[in-house]
DNA sequence: GCCGTTTTCGGCCCGACTGTTTTCAGTCG
């Protein structure tokens, strides 16, 4: 079995728990978990690079022990240093500190006095009231675990798209806005950096002088529960389960406290560490050398204390934006007014719910000069996909449709199936009459790895591909992604010029921000389309660009920054 | 366990809130 970057790192996360149970050296679990938060954040295959003689040691955060262990890891499959440690401390302690509340210091209290090893003994230990006996708790603490184990029971903490969570930031944000005082309502966070799903919110109030904003917060009518309410930082549980954090500051402290709660977290520590280093103290109250406030009224002001140009919020994962800052070699990422078409868009000849004409107009009130109709093909007959016939139909109608147009193009396309065997579903004489074909796979998602991505190469190896859609065909919070070797499939695509697409539909945000380095690394330029069934879904591109933002993407590495006459040229190279 | 503009030892990001305390530990972000 083939071991994944994931696996790697969930063994140093379990380790980092194992070891602060034992009460390890803390800066020893931190380097696990440092390792770890690296290990999943590469954007190549651990098992290439050792294979490939590299270097791991390179790697931030992983020394020789280290690296050591991810090549025993690869070549077994697990780590002898975490059997052993296994053997000290039982596994199922890491259950207990998935409880909100629970601690190392605590479970290893509960294990060591009380023998509680599982959620069911500590269930019981709870409700016989034995738990508020140990020192260090008390009824309150009792309470608050038997809560949250109940809360763990029925509901996993849940993580919302970014664009459900939306619609809880937005009157809210208004909200706190329209209270006495406030200056500034932002949304920071995961939020801001513009992740595919969020786990909650983090809201950043600036106030002018002393306001009773927090109050109005606690009080706001969607509020289920306040979890903890303190002067300059509070956190309520909506009624939709999001939970919310507030934090007021006051307007000098404005950049360094939305650098602060922007995250990430990586991203933070080093730029404190970087502040260390050049004698500065960094919170979010500001950069201080000594006593002296030297910057934090602005964001920028906090990069530039510790020699940095400003980082695009989307870029803070601690993924070596600080580096490239440092060289001056940050990318100038893609912005969605620099979208000129679209090119992945359905009809009511498909699945779709609004006409050619319809989608057009929409395309052109969101500035777009051109997009491509891509309706579904027959092997998809539940969204009406099309047959040669009706193709040919639509083709006519998009002639009549240009006649008409001025300043704007439709381009002739098709979301075509890939087959199980690689085929494509439509014969390549109509084909031939297109100006760009997209597959995709719709059927048999569950095949292996190796099945998979040789099902995908021979339908990229078709005469008439031009684009993979969806390429990981993961729908967030649904369903996980194909088993796909994407190395390879950005490897074909460089060789065979076709492009990938980045699916902005919100459930979807597919490829995923390492798959648009890795696209980017190779050369591959990736198509961000709406993949829109209704007028209003041209809306999801923004999400799309953040996407894209998130995978260091810039102007030139996108097919549809380019006008009509280059892209058409593009597309003619890969329709042979 | 990692790392180096105090470089092979001695540091390692920083602060708020809660509960159980009466000055602080634990947890969280």
């Amino acid at each position: 079995m083939p071991v994944h970057n994931e696996d790697i790192a969930v063994i140093f996360d379990e380790m980092a728990d194992l070891l602060e149970i034992e009460e390890a050296n803390p800066f020893r679990v931190r380097a696990y978990r440092n390792a770890a938060r690296t290990v999943r954040g590469l954007g190549r295959d651990l098992g290439d690079m050792v294979a490939a003689g590299e270097d791991l040691t390179a790697l931030p955060g992983i020394g020789k022990d280290l690296a050591a262990k991810i090549e025993e890891i690869l070549k077994t499959g697990s780590a002898g240093a975490l059997k052993k440690l296994h053997k000290e401390v039982p596994a199922s302690l890491e259950d207990l500190l998935k409880i909100p509340g629970l601690g190392p210091k605590r479970v290893r209290a509960l294990y060591q006095q009380l023998g509680i090893k599982t959620l069911k003994q500590l269930e019981k230990a709870v409700r016989a009231g034995t738990v508020r006996e140990l020192e260090g708790f008390g009824a309150k603490t009792e309470q608050s675990i038997q809560e949250a184990i109940a809360a763990h029971r029925t509901e996993k903490k849940k993580r919302f798209l970014h664009s459900v969570a939306r619609q809880y930031a937005q009157p809210l944000t208004e909200y706190l806005r329209n209270q006495k005082g406030v200056k500034q309502v932002v949304v920071a966070g995961s939020y801001r950096r513009g992740k595919e799903t969020v786990g909650d919110l983090d809201i950043l109030v600036a106030q002018g002088a002393r306001s009773d904003v927090m109050n109005a917060f606690v009080d706001y009518d969607e509020v289920a529960k306040v979890v903890s309410q303190g002067a300059t930082r509070s956190t309520v549980i909506l009624r939709s389960g999001l939970q919310v954090d507030l934090r007021l500051v006051d307007e000098d402290s404005y950049g360094a406290a939305l650098h602060y709660f922007t995250g990430s977290k990586a991203h933070n520590i080093q730029i404190r560490r970087r502040g260390q280093q050049r004698g500065l103290k960094i919170n979010e109250y500001g950069v201080f050398r000594g006593d002296k406030r030297v910057g934090g009224r602005t964001e920028d002001s906090v990069f530039k204390a510790v020699g940095l140009s400003a980082i695009p919020p989307e870029l803070r994962e601690g993924h070596g934006e600080i580096e490239a800052a440092e060289k001056g070699d940050l990318p100038r990422l893609v912005e969605l007014a620099e979208l000129r078409g679209d090119l992945h868009v359905h009809t009511n000849a498909s699945d779709g719910h609004a006409s050619a004409a319809q989608m057009v107009e929409a395309a052109r009130a969101q500035g777009l000069s051109y997009l491509a109709i891509t309706d579904h093909s027959r092997r998809l007959t539940v969204a009406h996909g099309l047959d040669t016939k009706r193709l040919r139909a639509q083709l006519a109608q998009i002639d009549v449709l240009n006649a008409n147009l001025k300043g704007f193009t439709v381009l002739k396309g098709i979301e075509v199936d890939i087959l199980e065997d690689g085929r494509l579903d439509l014969p390549d004489e109509v084909l031939a009459e297109l100006d760009l074909v997209i597959g995709a796979v719709h059927s048999h998602l569950g095949l292996a790895e190796r099945e998979q991505t040789e099902r995908v190469l021979r339908a990229m190896d078709q005469r008439y591909f031009t684009m993979l859609a969806h390429p990981g065909g993961r729908l967030l919070q649904q369903r996980e992604p194909c088993a796909l070797d994407m190395a390879r499939i950005v490897e074909q695509a460089r060789q065979r010029g076709c492009f990938l697409e980045l699916n902005s539909q919100p459930q979807r945000l597919d490829l995923t921000d390492v798959y648009c380095q890795l696209a980017k690394a190779e050369g591959v330029l990736v198509s961000i389309n709406s993949d829109a069934h209704r007028t209003e879904d041209f809306a999801d591109l923004g999400g799309g660009i953040s996407q894209a933002r998130r995978g260091w993407l810039e102007s030139a590495d996108v097919l549809n920054t380019r006008p009509r006459t280059r892209l058409r040229k593009l597309l003619r190279r890969t329709m042979g």
